[in-house]
RNA sequence: GCGCCCUUAGCUCAACCGGAUAGAGCACUCGCCUUCUAAGCGAGCGGUUGCAGGUUCGAGUCCUGCAGGGCGCGCCA
């Protein structure tokens, strides 16, 4: 059964062609005047543009055929034309009914599952995350649960960058700092000591604090002396072909970031199918650039290997794409191309999304469309998904007081110590063990951190203030846990109390109450906010309807005593409640947004 | 220089193919806990949607120009 407003939009639409007019003019939408009905039509007003008519004769005339619609308690013009559409109690109470026995809560899925590859854009070995990487982990997460719970099979890639030239730079200032770490490098690389046993024992010495602190140096010191920028491209050379001691140190590089990122991302609930890299595509570059090669689509220019990607009516002159450098080596942009093969040959994908900062809009302009010359994906298939920069309260990049670039663990661990002091200010959690008190705090955290962002819509900036974010008030993750966690308190309580036991609480729902009314069209209107959610790549859709369900339950909540009402009212009160939780945290979650039992 | 994005209440942000009276939260004022979690609910205050034109029955939304802010523009990723 479909959500009220495609019942009524089919009802409208048959209307309008049934006065010969177009009937995708009778889309029906939820009412801008809640005062004066629940949804409505404007497609009198087009029709009267398109056949030149007075467009409340039209509405008129698609009134007249709507009525007897038990449906609909009421079918008004208004204004210059407008359809107002109000619902009998009897059909909420049958959507409410609806929904409540629904295991989806009123969801519809894709009529065309597709094969979706989400990309978060991938953080960097030897380099922890910080709050620039937060954007991408909550967005990316978010817009792979919608899109899995539409219906699609979906795949996450974190995607490493974990290649290059700053493997090469990385992996000589470590040597040059542990001697005993290059002598097995050294060993290993001359054969003279096999893979793992010996060699392995020295590498685990490195840390991420370790590769953090020597990368910048040796960035700065690769730009300022030649020799030592030569030494590195040698390396980085001798990695990409094998060297034993090179690779395996590499190996370790790896591993000591990829246990750092999964503690960063666990701990905001955010989970990966992939942890593919760039390396894993470096054995397909070659024969790529042949294949290029081969299909015509190489330039030279200036001693590089281009492909060009202007098309005909480009506002702008977009810069080629830069296969082989002028040095022969392949670009970030060549490692972008090879993924999409290599994603198309192992995945075959209808769609990826590459959720990355707006900034590389151009970049992947450039990419796809040489994706698309060269036949990797079809025309569509990539789609960048851009969002802006989080910045401090003084409208500038997010800094830390002493200026500098805040760990995205740190950030993580004050928005906890922040969730903490504020549970304790307001008394709650108090009779809980350490354990379940550290995990609602975590859950409080994770909450304030991700609705603060998945409230705006991704396209553009914010600010960050953690002490707005922290204050637990108003339109905060915080109050939507807390809302669910108010329903699960009445629940159980009614369970203890001998008359919310499974069945009894399922109870038949008949809406009444004017607060009942709306909770169930705020209920109704999941399948929009999901739809566009998944449409627009918007989270924020979602991140909007759980706050208008939250706040549709508080009034009904205020207004509709559930344990005290007369039994047959109790149950029906239980089972709305229940519906309404259960489409809460399936929206909570869809945002990557988990629910405590208590708090 | 060229291009993209942004500018909405004191602050932070919404606004579904162009629709009625542009909405939330915070802040501020007032009311509501002997009843299911008051991190709550209700009421009030707050707007020339940066500016100037245009298209339209109708514009925050589309077009043109201007101002202010951000970002990007071939061998870093």
């Amino acid at each position: 059964m479909s959500d009220l407003k495609s019942q009524l939009s089919e009802a409208v639409e048959a209307a309008f062609a049934g006065l010969g007019l177009p009937a995708e003019l009778g889309r029906v939408t939820v009412s801008d005047r809640p005062d004066l009905a629940d949804f409505q039509s404007n497609g009198a007003l087009a029709a009267a543009k398109r056949v030149g008519k007075n467009p409340r004769e039209i509405a008129a005339a698609v009134a007249e055929r709507l009525s007897g619609d038990p449906r609909l308690a009421t079918v008004e013009i208004a204004g210059p034309g407008f359809i107002n559409l109000k619902l009998s109690d009897a059909a909420l109470t049958d959507r409410a009914r609806a929904i409540a026995a629904d295991p989806r809560l009123g969801a519809e899925t894709v009529a065309q599952p597709r094969r979706v590859l989400v990309d978060y854009g991938g953080p960097n070995v030897a380099k922890p995350m910080h709050v620039g990487h937060l954007r991408a982990s909550i967005i990316g997460e978010s817009i792979k649960r919608i899109y899995r719970f539409r219906g699609d099979a979906v795949k996450g890639d974190a995607h490493f960058g974990d290649w290059g030239y700053q493997m090469g730079l990385l992996i000589g200032a470590v040597m040059d700092e542990h001697p005993a770490i290059a002598a097995a490098v050294e060993r290993l690389n001359a054969g003279i000591e096999p893979p793992g046993a010996a060699g392995a024992a020295a590498f685990n010495t490195v840390t991420l604090a370790d590769l953090d602190r020597l990368y910048p140096e040796a960035a700065a010191k690769g730009k300022a002396d030649t020799d030592y920028r030569d030494r590195a491209r040698r390396i980085t050379a001798a990695l990409q072909d094998r060297k034993p001691g090179y690779h395996a140190l590499w190996q370790r590089f790896r591993d000591v970031t990829q246990v750092a990122l999964e503690r960063d991302f666990h701990a905001l609930g955010v989970d990966f199918d992939l942890w593919k890299g760039e390396s894993d595509v470096e054995d397909l570059i070659d024969p790529m650039v042949a294949e290029l090669d081969a299909k015509g689509l190489l330039v030279d220019d200036q001693g590089a290997r281009i492909i060009r990607v202007v098309r005909d009516g480009d506002k702008k002159e977009l810069p080629p794409l830069l296969v082989v450098s002028s040095e022969g080596s392949a670009m970030y942009g060549t490692t972008d191309l090879a993924t999409i093969l290599d994603r198309k040959r192992e995945f075959a994908p209808n769609l990826v999304i590459y959720c990355v900062d707006q900034r590389q809009a151009d970049h992947f302009e450039i990419v796809f469309r040489a994706a698309y010359l060269a036949g990797y994906a079809l025309e569509g298939e990539l789609n960048h998904v851009g969002f802006g920069t989080m910045n401090g309260t003084d409208g500038k990049p997010f800094k830390t007081r002493e200026g500098g670039v805040l760990k995205l663990n740190d950030m993580i661990e004050m928005t906890r110590a922040k969730a903490r002091e504020r549970l304790h200010e307001a008394g709650l959690g108090e009779n809980l063990t350490p354990e379940d008190f550290e995990d609602i705090a975590g859950k409080v955290a994770v909450a304030a951190l991700k609705f603060a962002d998945l409230q705006n819509f991704r396209g553009t900036s914010y600010v960050f203030d953690l002490d707005r974010f922290t204050s637990f008030e108003g339109k905060t993750g915080p109050y939507l846990l807390y809302q669910a966690v108010r329903i699960k308190s009445v629940l159980r309580r009614a369970a203890a109390e001998g008359f919310g036991a499974e069945g009894a609480a399922a109870g038949p729902i008949t809406v009444a109450e004017p607060a009942e009314r709306e909770l169930t069209l705020t209920l109704d209107a999941f399948e929009t906010a999901l739809a566009e959610a998944y449409d627009r790549y918007a989270p924020n859709a979602l991140a909007e309807h759980a706050y208008r369900l939250s706040q549709a339950f508080s009034k009904f909540y205020a207004g509709c005593p559930i344990l005290q009402a007369e039994p047959q009212v109790r149950a029906s009160r239980l089972a709305l409640a229940g519906a309404t939780l259960a489409q809460l945290e399936r929206a909570l979650d869809l945002l990557g947004i988990a629910v405590p039992e208590r708090m």
